[in-house]
This record gives C-alpha cells, structure tokens and sequence, in this order.
DNA sequence: CGCCTTTGACCCGCGC
DNA sequence: GCGCGGGTCAAAGGCG
C-alpha cells in the first residue's frame, strides 16, 4: 500500500509538472490553445483522479493501521475473556494449582551453530571483550502493556509482594532485613510469569538494559557452566530475579531466566523485548490458563491461526524434553514455554524445543517454545532445510536483529520483514516454498490440520512489495501452480491486485469471501495466499 | 567508602 | 526420615 501511495504520489506530481509546465509555458500558437486546453482539462482530470485515489488509499492505510492496532489491543482482551472460563473450570478440577507460577523462556540467536559437546567454558571468567555484541541484545520484562487482566490484578508491577512462593520467603527475610519496606503481603501469591532468553552471547551476561546485583552462583546438576543469580538493582525492592548460565550443549548459547515483574520505570534500552516477553507471559498465562494444561491444550494453542501469528508454538513433545537438553534452572512447578530465538542448525528445533527432565516428568505443565528465531529455525526443517543455505541464514538473522533490537519493531513485523527477505532472495527457498505448497496443496483439505502444524509460523503478513516473484517460472511446480490456480481462480476476484503489493500485511485482508460457517482462515490458506500475491506480482 | 563478587553455609521442596 | 538439588543468605574480600 505504500509503494501504492508512493506510486500514485509520483503519477500526480507527474501530472502536475505536466500542467505545470503547460500552464507556465507561453503557447506561441494561439489554434493550438484549443487541443491544449482539452490536454490540460483532461490532465487535471487525470490528476483530480489520482488524487482521490491517494486519498482513498491513504485513507484505506490509516484504517488498515487502526485495525492493526485496535486488533492488537483487542487480543489479549479476548484471551482475558476466555481466561475466566478455563479458571473457573479448571479451578473446579484442581483448585490450588491456580497458584501454580509460571515459566516462560525466550530464546535469542546470532549464528547458527553446530551444538558443541563436552566442552567447558567458564562463564564468569570471560573477559568483557564483546560488549558490542552485548549491545546488540537487549532484554527486559514488562508485563505493563499486555497483561491479561488476571495479570494485572496478580503481577501488577506496583505489586512489590509478588507472585512467589520462594520470593515469599526471600521477601520475608528483605523486609526484616530492611526494617519492613512498603513491601506488603495483602496479595495472596499467584501466577508467576518467568522469561527464559537463549541468546548466542560470546560475554558472561547479556546487556539487557537494566542494572544486576550477582547474589549467589550454583553449580547445577547436569552443567558444568556454574549458574548465577542476580537481583535487578535499579530499585531497592525490585523482586525481579534473573538466573544466567551456559547451555551445557553449546556454550555459545547464554541461557537467561528473568523471574518477577520491575516495580519500577525501566530504561528505555531495556524495553526492546518488552512487548514479546510480556506478550509470551501473557500468552502463556491466559492460553494456559488451566495452570497445568493438557498438551492438547497447547496444541491447540500452538495451532491456533490467529494466535501469535509467525510464533511457533511447538506442541509438546515428550520424546523431545526427555532429552533434556536445556539445563534445568527452573523449578519444577513451573510450566515452559520456550522462545527460541536461537538460529540453531538443523537440530534446531529438536534442541531448542527440549525441556528440562524434569518438565517431562511433570506433564502437568508442558513446555511451549516460542520460536522467535530465524526463519530457518521457525519453519518446519523440511521445509526452510531445502531452500535456505546457512550463509543465507546468518544475513537474515542479523537483519531480524536489527529490525527488533536496533530499530525496536515488534517481532511480528521483523520476522515478516525478515520472512521476506528471505524469499525475496533466495530463489532456492522461493522453490522450497513452492513445492511446500504443492505438497500441502496436495493433501488436500482433509488433512488441513496437519498442513497447518507443518506451516506453522506462516500466518503472518509479509511484505511483499519489493520481492520478484516467487511463483514465476521455475519456483513453483507444476502442481503447485496448478494448485494455486485453481484454488484462486474459484475464488472471489482478489482485492490484493488492486490494493497493490507493496504493503505490510500484519493481519492481511483475504482475498475471498470465506463461508460464514468455516473456520478461520487456516496459515495453510495464509501461505497459499501470500504465494498468490507473490504470484501476481 | 560503597558497591559488587565470591563462596560456603543454610533452607526448603521433592523423591525415594 | 533421609538424601539430593535448587535457591538464597551473608560474611569476606576486591575494586574503583
């Protein structure tokens, strides 16, 4: 839509020069001045056309952009609506477990690499060599702008007592320590939201803008790296907690687990991430809000089209968490979900979605990973592993980094940015893409869920203005062609020709009237039709 | 001197 | 009840 108003700018400062210089020109031929006049009548026609037409689509901009964002603060109220619900029956079920915390990890990446075994390195020794790459990172809780409203009653971040059981007693011996703060215990403890960040870091702690105080370092069973504590010092009572360690699988990967809610402003470097770890605590909180959900439950969740669009919920697996390839630095009472951000190779997603043994042996809280990663990492192994070479990887990742850390775009708009990129690209993956769709095209409708998880992490908006087109020539089989064809063709006429194509389609129009009684468009139905987009261009 | 890190001790929950 | 492991405390020491 931008290229469409730059576009249709450009054709009326066209039509202006031309009448401009029509005007401004002395006509030495006076027979003439009939024919000019109609030229000019007709250019200021032309131009009063096109005006109009920038105005629509201006209009039409601002709308999509109000949707976008009434869409996202209506999100989580429609989660907090369904929330009660889930409570309410679950609390009938196992009423005590309402009080159960939470884990939420969040997993970042700068180069994929092979996970390295048996290696040791000392963490806390590392010299401070690399705080480029430190600056680069930056993390921080802030539940303030997406908690659910059970989060707002519970984790309010001016509600200093907390969330925690253990904070509890830590608080306990604080305020008697302190003299008894304003710290106060009136709210009982409830969901505690914690924030797991992986992150290839060369450096001993992640820069992630707010200020620690290391209070005590753990050798954890299972890891070698010994694990630190820190206090966030930035106020005196601030409860929130972190816990930094090395994965014991690759020591590049800097494990961070941020515990408790700032009770205070936080610097504005240390809100980058804000808006995604909160919305993954909020996520985890309301989507999970049976406090011990099934895997069923977080399947669904994780299958859910219009949750989290371009997040990968990967499904429990617990075949997987035995493995149990992430150290264990989470109590066991808390559930997982896993942001993975990690551009781990091709074992990615099978690394990165293990969960602690003793999350496997806790079934009553199966971990949820979130992969934020590259879009190698995000999308299913056969399907980025045909088409996107790991030089190519690398670039894309340093370019999500960018648009998340450096230019601060929610991680929904950069992996979309990113997505495309990639695709705009790298041609392999454009024919990678292609034949995915083919297949999934020919499973047919049947198995649409199956196609669903497989394509998972692709219902969201990309740009697609600048790219060449995927469909052309060779990127799409026969198949494939065919299938998208037909599947467009028998649909309505597609709006997104006119609308043109260079536009950010957070939550993108579709392009077919769908049935009043079908499901949601599927991310199935999303990559079918941003490949259609792709293919008009 | 204040702040921070280090490190051994302690507490607590969980499993057997 | 006991052992284990995770998490925290707090004294001691280092550093700017």
């Amino acid at each position: 839509m931008e290229a469409m108003l730059k576009l249709s700018s450009v054709c009326s400062q066209e039509i202006e020069d031309k009448v401009g210089t029509s005007t401004c020109s002395e006509d030495p031929f006076r027979n003439e001045k009939g024919s000019k006049d109609n030229e000019l009548k007709s250019a200021k026609a032309e131009m009063t056309k096109v005006r109009e037409e920038n105005g629509r689509l201006k209009m039409m901009l601002e709308k999509a952009e109000k949707d976008y964002h009434s869409l996202h603060l209506c999100f989580f109220d429609i989660l907090q609506r369904e929330t009660p619900k889930k409570d309410a029956e679950d609390s009938i079920a196992s009423p005590d477990e309402d009080e159960e915390p939470k884990l939420v990890s969040l997993c970042l990446g700068r180069s994929p690499r092979e996970p390295k075994k048996d290696g040791i390195i000392g963490n806390s020794s590392k010299p401070k060599e690399n705080e480029d790459l430190e600056a680069s990172l930056t993390l921080a809780l802030d539940s303030n702008s997406v908690c659910s409203k059970e989060q707002v009653t519970d984790m309010s971040p001016m509600n200093t007592s907390e969330e925690l059981k253990e904070e509890d007693s830590t608080n306990k011996s604080e305020r008697t320590k302190d003299g008894g703060d304003e710290i106060s215990d009136m709210t009982p403890p409830t969901k505690r939201a914690r924030v797991c960040v992986r992150a290839r870091c060369d450096t001993p702690m992640m820069h992630d803008g707010c200020q620690w105080r290391k209070y005590g370092q753990k050798i954890a069973k299972g890891n070698p790296c010994p694990r630190a504590y820190y206090r966030c010092t930035l106020a005196p009572a601030c409860p929130v907690r972190k816990q930094v360690q090395r994965c014991a699988e690759d020591m590049s990967i800097l494990i961070t687990t941020y515990e408790g809610t700032h009770n205070h402003p936080i610097p504005a470097s240390a809100t980058a991430m804000a808006s995604t770890t909160s919305a993954a605590v909020s996520m985890m909180l309301s989507g999970s809000s049976t406090s011990h959900p099934t895997d069923q439950n977080f399947a669904s969740l994780a299958n859910s089209p219009t949750l989290f669009n371009g997040v990968n919920f990967s499904p429990f697996d617990q075949s997987r968490a035995n493995q149990a390839l992430l150290p264990n630095f989470s109590s066991h009472l808390l559930p997982t979900i896993t942001l993975d951000l990690t551009s781990a190779p091709s074992s990615s997603l099978t690394q990165v979605n293990c969960l602690p043994s003793n999350f496997a042996s806790t079934p009553r809280f199966p971990p949820l990973s979130l992969n934020f990663c590259t879009p190698e990492s995000n999308i299913p192994l056969s399907f980025w592993g045909k088409g996107l070479a790991n030089n190519m990887g690398n670039q894309l990742q340093e370019h999500f980094y960018q648009q998340c850390f450096k230019n601060q775009t929610p991680f929904r708009e950069a992996l979309a940015e990113t997505l495309t990129k990639a695709i705009t690209t790298d041609t392999s993956l454009r024919s990678a893409i292609a034949a995915e769709v083919s297949s999934i095209s020919g499973q047919g409708s049947s198995s649409g869920n199956k196609g669903d998880g497989e394509v998972l992490g692709l219902g969201l908006g990309l740009k697609l203005g600048e790219h060449p087109q995927l469909a052309s020539s060779n990127s799409l089989n026969q198949k494939g062609k065919a299938f998208l064809t037909g599947y467009f063709n028998s649909s309505s006429s597609s709006p997104s020709s006119s609308q043109g194509g260079n536009s950010t389609l957070l939550q993108p129009q579709w392009p077919f009237s769908l049935p009043k009684t079908t499901t949601p468009p599927s991310n199935v139905d999303y990559l079918k039709y941003w490949i259609s987009e792709i293919s008009h261009h």
